[in-house]
RNA sequence: GGGCGUUUAGCUCAGCUGGUUUAGAGCAUCUGCCUUACAAGCAGAGGGUCUGCGGUUCGAAUCCGUAAACGCCCACCA
């Protein structure tokens, strides 16, 4: 077989993906060996495969293919989030574009709309994955809004009304003009806005000659003031009680009250008082039975009960009443000032506080199981940091409100009767029992009116590791029984109360267990210089061209080289690259073992057989080490452990070692060997990277229609004390000083050296040593060779004799360094040592390994010592 | 306004319960090599006193306090 001298990853990535999917290799049943489960976090239907995407998946897709390898029966549940608001917006987005409002579609004509939507560019997202490596079983594909999933949720929403966890009521919600719906607290960002605070004059009723002075940065908002307050305890103001005051502009008379909450010593002490359209304001409008003048038409114009500027945008009014109240002479001032300002997650638009009537879920019991969990790590946060964060949210926890004035999403299962009274019921007919029982009356399905609002997309997806097993519906089958609660969810700690802590607390109260064992958050992706990815940006990758430039295994691991856990990643494409010359480096060191003649007759020579040796125990206790990183989630540092074996200790060395000289065979006993290594060095990084190690393995041996080394298993490997690896990081050394000499002194790697060696030395390598170092003699001396380069190691110096003579300056130059070196280290030793009260309180041991100290530094210092004088003579 | 986290070589990061040869890795840099697996490579080399200050200790990158810088989360001062 002829292999090109550099891996090209288009042509195999996707003929391993095809053959995977044709023996389904990523299919899973359950059987008689441990599951392990991950439901992916499920992307947006309507989405493109971004760079956060990328690396939440290939970590779960390393963690899916590393358990398959380990005896687990592995599987990844795929599937898709319907997004409620932000598909809905792309809809009506898509729809304006074409002329067509909303509002001129009925509810069946816009949902068909989304359906063609989402079948058009649904799964996209899900091919993509495909492109990386991602080893879902795809059989298994889920959605928030099929069959079982929706059913699921009206169930839940059902038992959740039945049980008197949720409620429907008026409260101030943050409303999003854009997309007319309400919003959780949790979809609400606030940014840092430089605005203005406008400082407004209030005249006295009766007495219009005096004023008071209320800042605002709302200015808009004073078309909805009913009252105007002040702290009782703030003298400035005591003449104002019982007063009333007229609105600037507006001219209508309001109350002034007073009341604590107002901030003495912020602006001038005085607060206007909008009871509908502020949180605090509402609270105060309760307190004092205030009314509440809601100036505001759903989409953020004023509506008819502002009574002014009617039909304008609010940003628009705010400049024209400003406009106005100049012209009245009823500002004060104007200053600048910075605050935060809500904005819709989704859409970005200004929030609004708007009084109006939700759906909610009482929160607090279901906190408390949820908080447990992950206090006493039966459900393990990695890292650790965002346990602080979770413990802080979910005891200060909210009622989450529910319902969203959207056609997109799962419809709330509560009809209203004609009274305005309504029932909660999984469906109509049942709807219609209830309601009758209810009213005593015999109604007909007509005179039901279904909430025309649908529930928050969380809603669905708390439920996600339950309602992909079907855990709601049917509680007792096999499959939930077995794979659930499911092992490790991967995720970024942006949704860890959207999502996380609401499917823990789902968990809890549907299935009575936790959803999942660990929870590993990712970091962002960020560019170079530290800036989020953004569209907007342009600084984004598309994370196809990546892998149609590098390769999917190269961009795998240039990710994952990058990211250790909840640390943001800065990405570059250097890492990429890193990650495609890795490949490259795979790929000829397989070349170059598939390139070896083998001759049976041939005996194993010396070095190769030392070099197995040494090599077997390092590549064991690599195993092991990478199993113990993987069990803490440190996926990048043991990728780089993988990485630096197969790079430096078994290209670099190893091969080396065995290596036959030009065009001569290799014994059987040393091919055999080379091959089982590169077979279990590429199990090891298949999970990292599935297509090169696929391609090299499937070249490797024979093998069978369906074989394929993601079911290969990893050895269980132990970390054993070897002294053959000390001895070969000694051999090593040495070599290291021979190619030193070699490329001070210009000899040629061709031309073989002798090798003279005063002190000890472990002769057990020496094979590898002589290959190594091209060597055709090592021999013991007491006497340094007259003219001959030298260096040490350990203690021990070792003597090449040249034919030319030595540069005396620069061996003395050299030596003196060294001795500089060590001196100093003996010095700090000594110091320890010197100091009584440390040899009295150190640990015996920790003595010991000082004195060792001393006195290896002690002998050092002799031999390089002698060595100068020598030189000096 | 509260809380949390980070700060170690030019860059990205390890350094776990303080003591494993006066701090490690990868990348980048420098020097020499197109040595028939690989120039997407090989060989060699240089580079940090661990953000500052104070403390605990025989001993501190590691523990405590404090300051600064950066980042994140939460919060109803208009």
């Amino acid at each position: 077989m002829e292999l090109a001298p550099k891996y090209n990853p288009s042509e195999v990535e996707d003929k391993w993906y095809d053959y995977w999917m044709e023996h389904r290799l990523f299919h899973s049943e359950p059987d008689n060996r441990e599951p392990f489960c991950i439901v992916i976090p499920p992307p947006n239907v309507t989405g493109v495969l971004h760079m956060g995407h990328m690396l939440n998946n290939t970590i779960q897709d390393i963690l899916v293919r590393r358990a398959r390898m380990t005896g687990k029966n592995a599987l990844w549940v795929p599937g898709t989030d319907h997004a409620a608001i932000s598909t809905e917006a792309k809809v009506v987005a898509k729809l304006a574009a074409e002329g067509v409002k909303k509002s001129d579609l009925s509810r069946e004509e816009f949902l068909n709309h989304a359906w063609d939507w989402t079948d058009k560019y649904g799964g996209i997202i899900l091919k993509q994955l495909r492109k990386l490596g991602a080893s879902c079983d795809w059989e298994r594909t889920a959605f928030t809004m099929d069959e079982i999933r929706s059913k699921s949720v009206i169930k839940v929403f059902c038992d959740l009304f039945d049980k008197g966890l949720i409620y429907r009521g008026v409260r101030m919600v943050n409303w999003d003009p854009q997309a007319l719906t309400a919003l959780s607290d949790e979809e609400v960002i606030y940014k840092d806005e430089k605005s203005k605070l406008f400082y407004l004059r209030y005249r006295i009723e009766g007495d219009e000659d005096k004023y008071i002075v209320v800042a605002t940065t709302r200015p808009e908002t004073i078309l909805g003031d009913t009252a105007v307050c002040v702290n009782p305890n703030d003298e400035r103001y005591t003449w104002l009680k019982g007063k009333r005051v007229i609105v600037p502009v507006v001219g209508r008379s309001v109350p002034v009250i007073m009341d604590e909450y107002v901030e003495m010593d912020f602006g001038t002490g005085c607060l206007k008082v909008t009871p509908a359209h502020d949180v605090n304001d509402y609270m105060l409008g309760e307190k004092y039975h205030l009314p509440s003048i809601d100036i505001f038409e759903d989409n953020g114009t004023i509506s008819e009960r502002g009574g002014m500027y009617i039909g304008m945008d609010r940003f628009e009014v705010r400049r024209k009443i400003m406009e106005d109240l100049h012209a009245a002479g009823l500002v004060e001032k104007v200053e600048d000032y910075e605050n935060k300002v809500g904005h819709s997650e989704r859409t970005n638009a200004v929030i609004e506080p708007k009084l109006s009537t939700q759906w909610f879920v009482k929160m607090e019991g279901l906190a408390k199981p949820a908080l447990a969990a992950v206090e006493n790590d039966d459900i393990r946060y990695v890292p650790s940091k965002f346990k602080n964060v979770y413990r802080h949210w979910m005891s200060n926890i909210k009622d989450w409100c529910i319902s969203r004035q959207l056609w997109w999403g799962h419809q709330i299962p509560a009809w209203f009767l004609p009274d305005g009274s309504y029932v909660v019921a999984e469906n109509e007919e049942a709807a219609l029992e209830k309601a009758i029982e209810k009213c005593g009356k015999p109604l007909t399905l007509a005179d039901l009116t279904r909430d025309p609002d649908c529930l928050d997309t969380w809603f669905s997806s708390w439920l996600w590791p339950i309602s992909l097993f079907n855990g709601i519906l049917e509680p007792e089958n096999e499959e939930f029984k077995y794979y659930y609660p499911t092992t490790d969810l991967v995720t970024a700690p942006d949704i860890i109360f959207f999502w996380v802590a609401r499917m823990i607390m789902a968990g809890f109260e549907f299935s009575g267990r936790k959803p999942f064992s660990n929870v590993y958050f990712t970091g962002i992706v960020r560019d170079k210089i530290g800036r989020k990815m953004s569209k907007s940006l342009g600084n984004s990758p598309d994370p196809l061209d990546l892998i149609q430039q590098f390769g999917a295994d190269g961009v795998r691991m240039g990710l994952m080289l990058a990211a250790p856990a909840g640390n943001d990643i800065m990405y570059d494409d250097s890492l990429c690259e890193q990650g495609r010359n890795f490949c490259n480096k795979i790929w000829n060191a397989f070349r170059l073992v598939k390139s070896w003649e083998v001759n049976d007759e041939i005996t194993q020579p010396e070095s190769a057989r030392e070099g197995i040796e040494w090599f077997e125990a390092k590549l064991n206790n690599t195993f092991a080490e990478v199993s113990d990183l993987m069990n803490k989630f440190r996926i990048s540092e043991a990728l780089m452990t993988i990485y630096r074996l197969f790079w430096d200790e078994f290209s670099s060395w190893y091969l080396e070692v065995v290596k036959p000289a030009y065009g001569t065979p290799m014994d059987r006993k040393t091919y055999d060997a080379t091959l089982n290594f590169f077979d279990l060095l590429l199990r090891l990084l298949h999970a990292y990277m599935p297509f090169i190690t696929e391609e090299l393995w499937q070249h490797l041996y024979d093998r069978k229609p369906g074989e394929s080394i993601m079911n290969a298993q990893l050895p269980e490997a132990q970390i054993f004390e070897a002294p053959i690896i000390d001895e070969f990081e000694l051999i090593k050394e040495i070599v290291a000083g021979i190619r030193t000499i070699r490329k001070q002194k210009q000899i040629p790697n061709k031309e073989s050296l002798k090798l003279f060696i005063r002190g000890a030395h472990n002769d057990n390598l020496n094979a590898i040593l002589s290959k190594m170092g091209n060597l055709e003699l090592i021999e013991k001396t007491e006497e340094k060779p007259a003219v001959a380069a030298s260096f040490i190691v350990g203690s021990t110096e070792y003597f090449i004799p040249l034919d030319s003579n030595i540069n005396v300056e620069e061996e003395l130059k050299k030596l003196e360094k060294d001795l500089a070196y060590y001196e100093g280290f003996l010095n700090t030793v000594r110091k320890k040592l010197g100091n009584e009260r440390f040899v009295a309180n150190a640990p015996e041991q920790v003595v010991a390994i000082e004195r060792k100290k001393e006195s290896d530094a002690l002998e050092k210092i002799a031999t390089i010592k002698a060595s100068l004088t020598a030189l000096k003579k």
